[in-house]
DNA sequence: AAGATGACGCCCG
DNA sequence: CCGGGCGCCATCT
């Protein structure tokens, strides 16, 4: 059964220099439709690498210094940008959704 | 209880 | 590529 958790979990999986979206997560966590619920999760949770999880086709979703300080990130760790971007072709972490009978 | 809000996503023109 | 509009969902006013 879902819960906040599970979503923080989910987010903990994308490793270093790799990224992946709201959306994405959301249904890695069985939400569906959650990508809201994702960026609530952010929010709130601040032990996690938040700087990983970006909007539909890599586009940083934050505004101001926030937003500066995510790609700065990102870009140290290894993460390219195509313009405003970042190029989830060659860095967007596929989750194992493994929907099996026991889960993973 | 009703409406507004927001680290979203997708379809249209 | 860009803005506008609508659907989603939990939380806040």
């Amino acid at each position: 059964m879902p819960s906040p958790s599970s979503i923080a979990a989910t987010i903990r999986r994308i490793p270093r220099g790799k990224v992946s979206t709201y959306g994405a997560v959301a249904r890695a966590a069985g939400y569906p439709r959650g990508a809201r619920l994702v960026a609530r999760v952010l929010r709130g949770a601040f032990d996690l690498p938040w700087q990983r999880v970006l909007g539909a086709g890599g586009e940083i979703k934050l505004r101001g210094e926030s937003a500066a300080e995510q790609r700065f990130r990102l870009q140290a760790e290894g993460v390219t940008f195509r313009g405003r971007r970042a190029d989830l072709k060659k860095h967007e972490f596929h989750f194992t959704k493994a929907k099996r009978k026991t889960e993973r």
